[in-house]
DNA sequence: GATGAATGAGTCTTCATTCAT
DNA sequence: AATGAATGAAGACTCATTCAT
């Protein structure tokens, strides 16, 4: 019987919190705030994660892993490829597991973990499996691309000022509009959809809400 | 007849270096950078902005400008509903148009300006004319609300790690997935519409990108 | 006639006060106390010197720079060479020319200034052409290096727990034993001088007290 | 018979390492780095000294012991009294006994232990008799006093960028030039030798590096 | 009217010290 | 008896805002 071990639950609880609070007040809010809201000092955050940057990517990968299991859920438990590409934005997009906010200043001169990247490979893989099915089956309109859906997940998934139950909701909402749209075969989308660079940029910039 | 007195360019210079320096560094970015932009010393946009804050308001005021002169160019040039939304779209997701930019702090006590309040009423009656003709035409489906549309922007206005003019043709691209959504009479949508109280909530969080 | 324009005397103070304070605690001491002694603003001595490292690389620059006229003075006024080097290290070690702390943790990355590094190959030249001249004319002994002097600076101005008057006092006391020690042909030094990269590197932990 | 118990190799190996670290960083290195030199937790640190400033404190006591060793040692082996003195100094400077670091904020209301001052007064008690012995032999000049002796010491051991044996090198070295000027009957030294007072003073301050 | 230097408050980060195991 | 995780206080540095020129 696999055990939580304490400091994982620890770990998660300092990873939830930092994604409430970056959630609600963007990633200028102070670490304190965070720690507060974990329930523990400032010095055990950082004990863990050893600057504000490195929480923000672990709250980044704490989002990808969500993503994964739900594309691969998705794949595993629903045999019509619409049918699971729909499931995995609906629950992505669900409470808990929205996605989208940005880095401030964007740092630029950061470098990713190991960790990070090859997360990053493999949600990549796991989209385009789900988005290539649905293309095949006909059922998802054939000019977009793979790289799109992590975009709309951004889009879809603003700070808007509400709690997160409501904001739940009009992703929810907003999502049904896009799923229309992504299933017509109507006038062709204008623009290049991202390319494999832009879509790894954005990763950077990715977390849960 | 109105002269473009010197003053106004003046003002114009640093709304849109406010309007620019903030999509790209966030709210977060120092006055001083704005001041460095618009080519002017920090005191002197505190002389015409005493605060922070209300250079913010005045970046979103320019903002609803813009949509409220689109809204009525639309009514006005487009004789058909439907093309007249989608025109109103596109022109306010278009370059220097782009909308949708958060406070982070979102500075609970604040109390928002007379010229701000009134222009927030004048949007919100020009865009309702435009979705309630396109309803009445039967070319927008009907559990869509002109509340959602400025929702919408926001959306569809994330802050990507790119340049302006490819954010520009992203706005475009899923711009063009939600408009075949909308339009369709596709499946129910989930969740209400925002009511007026959210909507206004959301217009004090507006900015231009 | 020159003026010391404002911006100068500005500097001379902070500085002054930089070398008041870390000479008093330590370069442990607060930039705020660095600060407070100067009768400004943190914030005013960080606009100018953008780090403490900086700061304490400009305090280095300013002992010698001081250094530096001394030894050109010495060899100018003073026409017996033996005397021009005891006048030149009893002038460096007087009040406001005491030479010697050490940076806490010698920050092994730090990259120095061309301003410091020149400055730095200017003493060495004319420390060396006081002690050559010396040991010319025989007053100096010859297992004496001039490496050694700005050890013997450093040597003769350790952070003592008194006044700067008293600590000065002391400095010319033992300075008189080691001038003795300096002349005498006596018996042999033990160990080697410092070669040019110890020179260096002590340098780069320089600074007046 | 004192057994060398277990605790007490203990403690030796936790002040060796608090020797090591506070010569190498300063005393501002942290305890944690003292702990995992002597390779033990940071509790077990504190267990035995219960604060920073305990542990330095028993730091300056190893050094004082030390030093009455040396010059009990000196006076009972040594027959001629300069000879003793300088092999006084000489044993006290070379490596492992070398002298001189200072508390970087030097608290002053700092209180110091019974033992602390027990031992301060037996260091003074056995340099003067060295002192005195070596000029009533005429071999030491004159106007030099004991209380001289520690300031040379601490004169003698600055904080140099180099490795500890190369610093032990230099020690010899400027000792050798010292050791001279002691035995010179020269010219007269300028400025008063210390007061018991400022030697106390000086005391509080010192360390073993 | 316009500027840039000066300031204090606020944020990230570190470290002496304590406590539960 | 020994450990290492947890904490609050303190220091470097930044930035909105204010004046003197």
């Amino acid at each position: 019987m696999p055990t939580t071990s304490r400091s994982a639950r620890y770990d998660d609880r300092v990873i939830a919190a930092a994604r409430a609070v970056f959630t609600e007040q963007g990633f200028a809010a102070p670490m304190a705030e965070v720690a507060k809201r974990a329930g523990v000092g400032v010095a055990s955050v950082y004990r863990r994660y050893p600057s504000k940057h490195e929480l923000v990517e672990h709250v980044r990968i704490a989002a990808f892993r969500l993503i994964l299991e739900e594309a691969e859920a998705a794949r595993a438990e629903e045999p019509d490829p619409w049918q699971a590409l729909a499931r995995f934005m609906r629950r992505c997009l669900r409470e808990g597991a929205g996605i989208g906010t940005v880095l401030p200043p964007m740092d630029q001169q950061h470098t990713y973990s190991e960790e990070f990247r090859d997360l990053r490979l493999r949600v990549a893989k796991a989209i385009e499996e789900l988005v290539e099915a649905a293309k095949h089956a006909g059922e998802l309109r054939a000019d977009v691309d793979w790289t799109d859906i992590l975009l709309l997940f951004k889009h879809l998934n603003p700070a808007l000022p509400t709690n997160e139950s409501r904001r739940a909701e009009l992703r929810a909402r907003y999502l049904g509009l896009v799923l229309e749209g992504l299933r017509a075969g109507g006038s062709r989308l204008p623009g290049p959809a991202p390319d494999r660079d832009e879509w790894q940029a954005l990763c950077d910039n990715f977390a849960t809400s």
